[in-house]
DNA sequence: CAGATCTTGTTGAAGCGTCAAGTAGCGTTA
DNA sequence: TAACGCTACTTGACGCTTCAACAAGATCTG
């Protein structure tokens, strides 16, 4: 904060932009965790995983690809994993191939719970954020959010 | 999922801005914390506390203003000044006019620790965010947060 | 003035994430 | 074939956030 060092501060611009950043940073997230656990009683890290599940043919995928596609680490999801297979939704079993490589398996009753999750959850995305804004901001916004993650993690493999 | 329903699914280009955004929401506040902890054993949150306590006059605000500024529930905060009335970086006191008010002000560790950890987190703020991105983007992105914000919550006093 | 209610703030319990440590299979080296 | 190391995953303990309940002061209302 003195007059002179060689930290270089934000302009004012630059700081607005951080500003807004952060709370949108902050209070997105917060906004749509609120909906999916007042309607479905999921957190959206939850429905990220039980959603990437019923995307693939054999709703079907490895512990850390799972863990990869939704930024977390494998302890995070393994906790997490134990919790939505005693809730039903998803079963885990070794590859007998090689490794100690682990499968999760979304359950009929997962499959179920995200057909029946998603749409109270797109809406909700659609209305903080999507149709908020408009298609270049659409457009800038995805250019934007590639960057940063590259910039926080230059050889990440998804995403 | 299904072909007909009336759910209004995201479009290829939506449905990639909102990944590269859910990846932003996710890996940025980590990524800040992990370096604000690393440097300086705060987290993001705290630093944001002590932060916007440095910059009032008298180094002093009301919890509820702290709160709103922060995005954070009273309760948090209130926890969460507890601890650093411990660590001796705030005090808390009862404003003696009206109500059941509280005041937090900086101490002279608290400021002095601020001083010392501001820099390092702006070079960071800088080399994830703001120097990865052009004037442009940095512009449109600041109309993005403040659009957002506004849709999350349209009657907020500050951000 | 008694009671109701609103705002503001604190507290304790419960749940989730992180961190460090441990387990498990497999390859590589000696 | 024993020892080491690597990847993949799990577990337990600890810390932070949330949620619900409570406390404290002010103001309004009959």
């Amino acid at each position: 904060m003195t007059a002179e060092d060689d930290t270089p501060w934000l302009t004012p611009e630059e700081r607005g932009a951080w500003l807004a950043v952060a709370a949108l940073m902050v209070q997105l997230p917060t906004a749509l965790d609120a909906q999916l656990e007042r309607d479905s009683g999921l957190s959206m890290f939850e429905y990220m995983v039980l959603s990437v599940l019923s995307e693939q043919p054999d709703r079907t995928m490895q512990m850390t690809e799972i863990a990869r596609f939704a930024s977390s680490s494998l302890s995070r999801l393994s906790h997490t994993a134990k919790r939505l297979e005693n809730a039903g939704y998803l079963t885990r079993r070794q590859v007998p191939g090689g490794g100690r490589r682990t499968n999760a398996t979304l359950t009929d009753a997962g499959y179920a719970k995200v057909q029946l999750t998603a749409p109270a959850h797109v809406r909700e995305v659609r209305r903080l954020l999507i149709d908020t804004l408009d298609a270049d901001e659409i457009r800038v916004l995805a250019g934007i959010g590639r960057k940063v993650v590259h910039a926080i993690d230059p050889d990440r493999k998804c995403g």
